[in-house]
DNA sequence: GGAGATGCTGTAAACGCTTTCATAAACGCT
DNA sequence: AGCGTTTATGAAAGCGTTTACAGCATCTCC
């Protein structure tokens, strides 16, 4: 049976209107009753029940986490990032994993329907959907919360997009690429969201800025799991059995360039000198083959920062901007010239 | 606005008592009175709110989930896979990572007092600590609500430990080196956890198994940090150059045996030929590896789906086994001959 | 036909806070 | 001294549930 304010105001000698003003902070309390009432708190361990302290306020200061794979290690940094951010603003995270993207938006409006976040991320932006009429979900849940978007962006009142130029950042890879005498560059990429096509449109840019015509058979989707290392080498020795040829890789996650790798062992090719490979999300894969990988890194840490910093201005009433750009930036390693 | 129970008990034309024991599935209901409330219920999307809920009940049907550091992608899987599982059994979850452990404590310890979850999953046996005195914010806790040990044991009442027979797995798989031959295998470690000392064991079992004299100039701790490739890379450059022999590495994470391979590329070394190398936990990270890594599966997801059920049937107040051991599998690669 | 079960339903009291409104005290001013 | 203003406090009404308890039919069985 913990101490509930009752006791506490017993205790003081004061009302519960005064113990509960106190504890919020209110300015209308004397200085002498504050010090006389925190005493007793402190002295007994006394914290105030969060349930009912929610009935009445109608928020438990907690943020829903809408991740869409959080195995994935880049997000997992993120996960890890957000959470400890929000809860140094005392912030608590209700974590929502999902796989398919419908019942992600399920996830999404339950949180929302059944615990009152005061708030939601979406981590990655396989939330937001290339036909408009798919993203209702997201601007419903605006209504009643702010959203905020990890690497996307929408125009929708109450929805914050922070996110990095992956147009730009992929375009600037590919360039890379070009300049060091590649012309047959294939692109790999694991899903068809708001990054993903920003990020074709990037390689797109690059080949158009260089002259070099756009050959659609050197563009590859694959799925989600965790076996597409294998199954890019796979396909990539199938394209060469087909007499396809290519002198580069640029994918939209690392992962993918780590089946790039395993393909050039496979057949027998050196990386870079035969095969250049270029990642993305600059993740810990990359320290992990041999050579290293080049990859972008698209400023994860600043752009969680940058969303609990938003999402506190929000929620305090702040005037916040919609939307947030960071710049890509090419790390360098040895799988590139 | 949202429909409260009263509306609801109004339009049904009935009581709210009788609102509150339908919601609850009571069984003093006549199926009559049921299907009429289910049917308004369904019609205009009624949801009883969850903090009053929560006052009412003292539980918001939440678990804790306490994890040093999200950002490793074995820690990460089991995440996902706890926070799906438990989503299923209509549970949802909270999220508190944590670098130090010292803060761990604290935080699990706030989760309780301050969230009243109903339960709470320490992630890792870095939450046990060898000196026991430093173990009693797990014995508080387990007063209040059960705690459940992923990859831990620890003796005390409303705590269950479920994990891989890490002392077993480790010894075998030091046996598997030993076995083809090699006798000078340096013990690569990352903490002196419950799982860090019973890893040890094995190890040093397997020696004392095939009369091999253990060495303590092989054994090398290292921190936590992501700059771990390299640091273990150049601790076994510096070894090498101070005369030490090995011709085989055991780690106790995949990410430590990733820095040996690195250490092979830089010292010119073969693998397997000239050093074999053997992870542990079976992560992502193998793959990526040139030659894959051996490495031991420790059945995360086994002991994830375990987690739940024991937390699930704690919670509905059946006797649960205290402790579950599984046994780890060697999955072996090109990182061993 | 009435006593005693049995089954269903409603009333009202928690649960532990926040917050409005009223009141009382203290203060400054003429 | 008297008045209006400001400031500090308390009483009480929510917030939306759950649940103990009471009440009322209906039924069973002598």
């Amino acid at each position: 049976m913990p101490l509930n304010i009752y006791d506490i105001s017993r205790r003081a000698g004061v009302s519960i209107a005064t113990v509960s003003r106190v504890l919020n902070n209110s300015p209308h309390v004397s200085e002498n009753t504050r010090k006389k009432v925190m005493a007793v708190i402190e002295g007994c361990g006394y914290v105030p029940n969060a349930f009912a302290r929610g009935l009445g306020l109608n928020s438990m200061q907690t943020i829903g986490l809408l991740c869409p794979n959080a195995s994935d290690p880049y997000l997992a940094q993120a996960l890890a990032n957000l959470e400890r951010s929000f809860r140094a603003h005392g912030y608590d995270c209700l974590l929502s994993c999902t796989d398919k993207e419908l019942s992600a938006r399920m996830q999404g409006v339950e949180l929302l329907r059944t615990r009152h976040v005061d708030g939601m991320v979406l981590m990655g932006s396989s939330f937001i959907e290339a036909e408009d009429r798919n993203n209702d979900f997201i601007r419903e849940a605006a209504k009643a919360v702010p959203i905020l978007l990890l690497n996307g962006s929408f125009p929708c009142d109450n929805v914050y997009g922070v996110l990095c130029d992956d147009q730009r950042a992929a375009c600037e890879a590919t360039q890379l690429l070009l300049d060091s005498g590649r012309r047959r560059i294939l692109y790999l990429y694991h899903s068809q969201n708001y990054s993903g096509r920003k990020k074709l449109a990037g390689y797109c840019d690059a080949l158009a800025s260089r002259g070099v015509e756009l050959d659609e058979s050197l563009m590859s989707y694959f799925g989600e799991d965790k076996t597409s290392v294998y199954q890019v080498r796979d396909h990539l020795l199938a394209l060469e059995r087909q007499g396809l040829e290519f002198d580069a890789v640029f994918t939209s996650e690392d992962i993918l360039a780590v089946g790039a790798v395993k393909y050039a062992i496979a057949a027998g090719k050196k990386v870079p000198d035969d095969l250049s490979i270029i990642g993305y999300n600059n993740s810990s894969y990359c320290l992990c083959c041999n050579p290293e990988l080049t990859s972008v890194d698209n400023k994860l840490s600043a752009i969680c920062d940058h969303i609990v910093a938003t999402m506190m201005g929000v929620l305090e009433g702040r005037e916040m901007p919609q939307k947030t750009v960071f710049t890509g930036e090419i790390i360098r390693r040895g799988s590139t010239l």
